[in-house]
RNA sequence: CGGGACGUAGCGCAGCUUGGUAGCGCGCCUCGUUCGGGACGAGGAGGUCGGAGGUUCAAAUCCUCUCGUCCCGACCA
């Protein structure tokens, strides 16, 4: 065997290069031209494809639908809200020229797309039965930022923003809640990861809203990063942007704004959250394949193998399982083994003579490495209950992990000694100031993650003051 | 944008100190033998050494600028 066979780094060793690795080796992403842009591959997109749905029907389930807005967004749309410019124009490109021409005022490649849809509200919303607006948008935005790295943080990402329009401050913080709760259970139910959700604190708030909740994750390398946030715009666009209408009162009042956004960067979440030293680990419901077969032969019952491999390929296809069958004969088992655990394939079923013999198949699960030999008859029934328990078990996993590396602190000291030598998150009273939050992040690269739903009383560990609990942690 | 490291074949790297015919492993192509945990042999293709200037008879190697990547800080989905 030949000894240098690419090699993964190890998710122990280096968390960071086994990051980039394992993106480059299971063909997610690729570097582009232009500093912190990425081409996703096919296999990196199928699995964007699958949260993409699964959010859409989310999304349609509570009233909403999809349009489209400009890529291009005039300087002075983004200068109408001023906390909103100050926040993005300094990461925003600008296109000064077109068809040759010095343009009279430049134009922002959409860092995030309130301004340029409120200056369509405007005019689509004139009357409360115009109310609720509930659009959601598909669309790519461009941040340039400072430092990149593949879907974690790029300069172009992929997303989907929702912007809706209420009658009512309660209607607007219900949907800003709602959606909260849709991000929820995408994470739960198909990503397997158990995001803790809460508020973020007024300097980790949106530019431009009252107030932003948050999903957020906990890396396998004990650092969290935020996925999926949840806007209450109250009326700070409405007012800038003049969006009014007439009530039942016949009075002319500003609508309540939501806005909430989940991004490609929830591919980068997922591959750190349940990545391990063999490479990616998908949770079956997000995987473009769930199971691959894998026909082990020799040359004298090639032809035999191939065709009850090809089968069983139709068979469970036909089960209604997402199949993939390695017909490829210039790779030995061991090699298509170790491939398609790099690619995080969820279970792999392998047949060869001795199988076909007994009538039997093997089923080996990623997530455990388990093996079991298991009747052909009884296959497609046995296969689809241990996607169902590889999906729970890796929901499981990561929640122990995430419950394992949640401390709480009683004391600064043993703060800073948590956030030094443990990571994760760490969960201590907060005074509400921004000066102790400053001192934190200072001290020791944590910021607050988030403020629980509820929580309890307790005293500030920097200040002493009294305070109620927040998390904390070093993030990406 | 500050501090550090680095750009040489698709990927990983050596060569640079002390200038003189561009190398290695993997991958790729061809043929044969293999195939239950990254098989083996033989042959072959592939590079304006990130880019631009400069020094020199001669630059991957020395100098200047520039672009890009990675790590650490300030910003963010």
């Amino acid at each position: 065997m030949a000894e240098a066979v690419e090699k993964l780094t190890k998710k122990s060793e280096d968390p960071s290069r086994w990051y980039l690795d394992l993106v480059r080796m299971a063909k997610m992403a690729d570097y582009g031209p232009v500093r912190g842009t990425f081409a996703i591959r096919p296999y990196g997109f199928a699995i964007w494809e699958r949260i993409q749905r699964d959010l859409d029907d989310r999304f349609k389930a509570t009233g909403h639908v999809n349009a489209y807005f400009p890529l291009l967004i005039p300087e002075s749309y983004l200068q109408k809200e001023a906390s909103h410019v100050e926040g993005f124009a300094p990461e925003c490109a600008w296109v000064t020229v077109g068809g040759d021409k010095e343009l009279e005022e430049r134009l922002a490649i959409r860092p995030t797309s309130e301004s340029i849809i409120c200056d369509f509200y405007r005019n689509w919303i004139q009357s409360y039965r115009d109310l609720p607006l509930l659009i959601n948008q598909w669309s790519n935005v461009l941040r340039w930022e400072m430092v990149t790295r593949p879907f974690l943080r790029t300069a172009e990402f992929l997303w989907q923003e929702g912007h809706t329009v209420h009658a009512t401050a309660e209607e607007a913080r219900a949907e800003t809640l709602r959606m909260l709760e849709v991000y929820r259970e995408c994470f739960y139910e198909k990503l397997a990861i158990p995001v803790l959700t809460g508020v973020k604190s007024p300097s980790e708030r949106f530019k431009g809203a009252i107030e932003t909740f948050t999903c957020e994750g906990l890396m396998g390398d004990g650092r969290a990063l935020q996925a999926g946030t949840s806007h209450d715009l109250g009326q700070n666009f409405a007012k800038a942007f003049d969006i009014t209408f007439l009530d039942e009162n016949q009075d002319r009042v500003y609508p309540y704004q939501t806005s909430w956004g989940f991004s490609t960067r929830t591919i980068g979440a997922l591959i750190l959250v349940h990545g391990d030293d063999r490479g990616l680990r998908l949770p079956p419901k997000l995987a473009p394949t769930e199971a691959v077969i894998v026909p082990i032969w020799r040359g004298k019952n090639k032809a035999d193998v191939r065709r009850e491999a090809e089968k069983l390929y139709i068979e469970l296809q036909t089960a209604g399982r997402r199949m993939e069958v390695d017909l490829d004969e210039e790779h030995s088992p061991g090699w298509k083994f170790n491939e398609h655990e790099l690619r995080g394939v969820p279970v792999r079923v392998e047949i060869g003579p001795k199988d076909i013999e007994k009538g039997k198949a093997v089923l080996i699960r990623r997530d455990t490495g388990e093996k079991e030999f298991v009747p052909r008859d009884g296959l497609a029934a046995r296969l689809e209950e241990l996607l169902e328990e590889i999906q729970a078990n890796m929901l499981r996993q990561a929640t122990e992990f995430r419950d394992a590396n949640t401390r709480h602190a009683a004391s600064y000291d043993e703060f800073k000694e948590i956030i030094e030598n443990e990571r994760g998150f760490v969960v201590a009273p907060w005074d509400g100031t921004e000066e102790t939050e400053q001192k934190i992040k200072d001290d020791t690269k944590a910021t607050i993650r988030l403020l629980p739903f509820e929580r309890e009383e307790g005293k500030d560990l920097v200040s002493g003051r009294p305070g109620k609990t927040a998390v904390f942690a070093r993030a990406y």
